[in-house]
DNA sequence: CTCTATGCAAAAACTTTGCAGGGAT
DNA sequence: ATCCCTGCAAAGTTTTTGCATAGAG
């Protein structure tokens, strides 16, 4: 589905802003703080702050809380998961794993640890 | 093992600051922040955070965020895994889920998404 | 034309750092 | 006696809010 298509079907106005942040995330295919996509757009953190809040509102995006003091968000595409590093901070995309909690609604999953670069390098 | 013998062991100094954090994290038998930590301990910001980070370092605490941008630590007793509701910010302990990713250390696991009651009450 | 979205600046919330005095070994 | 630890105050970082202007429908 088109980003434009997604943003008429929340109801909400189309405007640059909202279509350049969604189209960047679609094309990132990975979770992304304010940091990153203000190398990409150019605009200002309120804009983007707001219009997250507001996606997260109505189920397009999904957020966590990274070991860096970040909020990093990404498509609603399907619950998965991440694994963060603690030592350098880097997260990785990790196919879906098994969880099922009953009665629970499941968005996201993070696994915060030490990456294999980081282990090699006793960091 | 007793809190003193934990904290001898690291080589680092007996205090009574560092005992109390300890007791209480091995009391709690759940992720506390500062704010719940002041409740219970008369102690400035800076010495908790200034010990936290020693500790996790040392490998005695690991620590996540939550939704709520607050950061939450407990005893590093063995993986496993945290549910912290989107819309309560409530967070429950999980028995350990399997879950290995190949030459990764894994510390902790946090679950995002919506808890049993908040679904109930469609928050 | 109306109402929402944006940018700027300031506030807010939590954590970290500098410095001087106090405590553990 | 030495060196690390603590508390206070101030700074730092990321996110949120207020307000006037600009833009979408």
């Amino acid at each position: 589905m088109s980003i434009n298509q997604i943003i008429k079907d929340k109801n909400i106005k189309l405007t640059t802003a909202r279509v350049a942040i969604l189209e960047l995330f679609k094309s990132a295919n990975k979770p992304l703080s304010y940091e990153d996509i203000k190398k990409d757009i150019a605009m200002d953190k309120a804009t983007f702050y707001r219009n997250i809040s507001n996606f997260e509102e109505k189920g397009i995006i999904n957020a966590f809380e990274s070991n860096d003091r970040r909020r990093y968000f990404e498509l609603n595409i399907k619950p998965h998961a991440h694994f963060v590093c603690v030592s350098c901070n880097s997260v990785k995309c990790i196919k879906t794993i098994d969880i099922d909690i009953p009665n629970h609604q499941i968005n996201n999953v993070i696994i915060n640890g030490k990456c294999d670069i980081c282990i090699l390098n006793n960091r």
